[in-house]
DNA sequence: CTGAAAGCGCTAACAT
DNA sequence: ATGTTAGCGCTTTCAG
């Protein structure tokens, strides 16, 4: 059916290894016949099989991303630079979405044994539901490397964002616009997330000699009808709050509509702050003030941590701590404070 | 490396052959023997080699899907509809984005040659840049699905928004509530989307006796930068303007940024349809009145028709247009039309 | 500079 | 019920 190797090197009227040796740039090879070869395969617009290739040399060149979820816009971020890197690296993509599904992590963890990537990067959901097969990568030494998440897996390359910073800077420059009664979302998923955030939240607090209300804090999940449902909820069992940190931008959203529903304004009535900087964030009704992730910088180091895995797997493994900033935007009103 | 059925074969003590029939669940086996096979597969953790299969079946199980951009969080839903679908027919999903460079999707259509995929769905960005990529698809009866795009490539399956529909159900709602002068975005690429919209903008005006005005049109990409430029400068330029139809949701999101810098609110002071119906129009700070991709069932069609195609070559090419649906919310203010 | 031949791991036609 | 064997298309060792 396809055109193969076989029929390019028959029409070119040598033999596969001749036309092999041109078609791979090989030297040792009549510039005469390499034209002669390269004109056939043109014509027949040969493509070399991907599977006989990846089969004989037992590597693909490609990387599985698995992200948690599909309609977070930051992921769509990040799997744009992180394309960018692995493009440089030499290694395609495969994005995976595990959409809240431990079976679909699952069966993406999986994908390395059918050897159709070379190694992952994870952004992981269910750590613990999971632990099995996770346990089994790592014993099996398959490249891998672990976006977020404490250092629970050891000997496992990771690359976290430094969760305290972020709640500290959040809860630090809400304090410092005036705001005492300061609601927080929680994220179910992403163990050890919720620590790192909580802990510079209450740090904050404790630096000011404010005490930290328990009420304050609500469970979200990360779909946004969640974050609505789950802001509204806080928003109207506790009406003091004036200001909100939100453990993404995308949930940050919805705190707009609800803010709207409740005749309160952002942010003269409302503070929120928001955890990602996504692109969106800048361009809202009112731009979010934000603790940006340093997803390009992420990024890189997620590809680079995995492609040196792959090409030595020897070394030992690395954890990456990346420091975040915080992006005033107005949706707490610096401007306000100001005047 | 790997464990291969060799292995596994050896480890239960029979021959290749027979591990393969306990392991693919073929008859005429022993249940002992099938025991043991099994037993011996789990152990050593076999997983087929999906390349070595792929080669022997001359056929992957996955196909490619090849979307515009990575931000537009539209696509985000509509990979997950169409994955769904996919799955249930017994396809694999490799999703794409050619992020606005003709080269990415002329790589990515290759894939096919590479055997990669057995077919792809396109949301073609460049079709003229490519034609000769495309027509190459076609002689060679690659499955190709288009999305979008007018009977520009004859003989090839398409599925279509029946967008002069949308274009006249956006702006007769904005002119039922009284609005007159009413702004348009223009995408510059997805040729072919661009006549059906304002084709029924045209005629919704014509029904009521309306005049058309050129200058209330503008060019605009697909970036959120994008329309946060064009529908700054349309407006400046033509202040009179009260109502915008934007050709897509995640532009429209732009417009709320825009009217609030003007000091105008909406929807009082400018009313916002979109296009798309994504899932933050529903929880932004105004929720948007848009009009309605039918993506669930755009996907499910997507995916069908492609799975046919692929299952069987010689059905004649069918076109499937979807008629969209107005959905209201509260970005043109009807409540306030009814007050 | 060119070619013959074996092998990657799986599938399947054909024995036994 | 089980086994032998060839072949998918590419890469590579080894000869010429």
């Amino acid at each position: 059916m396809a055109v193969s190797i076989y029929k390019v090197a028959e029409v070119a009227e040598v033999s596969p290894r001749t036309a092999y040796r041109a078609l791979n740039n090989e030297p040792h090879i009549h510039p005469q016949t390499r034209r002669r070869v390269l004109e056939a395969a043109r014509r027949l617009n040969y493509q070399p099989n991907i599977h006989a290739r990846n089969l004989v040399l037992q590597k693909t060149n490609t990387i599985g991303i698995i992200f948690p979820d599909s309609r977070n816009p930051v992921f769509g971020e990040f799997a744009n630079f992180i394309d960018r890197r692995a493009r440089s690296r030499g290694y395609d993509c495969y994005f995976l979405h595990s959409e809240g599904e431990p079976d679909r992590e699952a069966k993406f963890l999986n994908l390395v044994f059918y050897s159709s990537v070379d190694g992952l990067i994870v952004f992981p959901n269910f750590l613990d539901v999971n632990r099995e097969l996770y346990s089994q990568l790592i014993v099996n030494r398959i490249p891998l490397v672990l976006r977020g998440g404490p250092e629970l897996l050891l000997g496992v390359d990771n690359v976290t964002l430094d969760l305290e910073r972020a709640g500290h800077l959040a809860t630090r420059h809400l304090l410092d616009l005036g705001h005492t009664h300061i609601g927080i979302l929680n994220s179910k998923f992403a163990m050890g997330h919720l620590p790192g955030r909580i802990v510079g939240y209450q740090k904050a607090h404790q630096e000011k000699g404010l005490p930290v209300h328990p009420a304050y804090q609500i469970d979200c999940g990360h779909r946004l009808e969640d974050g609505y449902r789950a802001i509204g909820e806080l928003l109207a069992r506790q009406p003091q709050i004036t200001a909100l940190f939100c453990h993404n931008d995308y949930l940050a959203l919805a705190a707009f509509r609800v803010a709207r529903e409740m005749n309160r304004r952002v942010p003269h009535d409302l503070a929120v702050v928001g955890l990602d900087d996504i692109e969106l964030g800048q361009y809202c009704e009112v731009p979010l003030t934000t603790v940006s992730h340093m997803k390009v910088q992420e990024a890189e180091t997620l590809v680079d941590l995995l492609c040196d895995r792959i090409e030595t797997p020897d070394h030992p493994p690395r954890r990456v701590v990346l420091k975040p900033e915080l992006v005033v935007r107005e949706s707490c009103g610096v401007h306000l404070a100001r005047g």
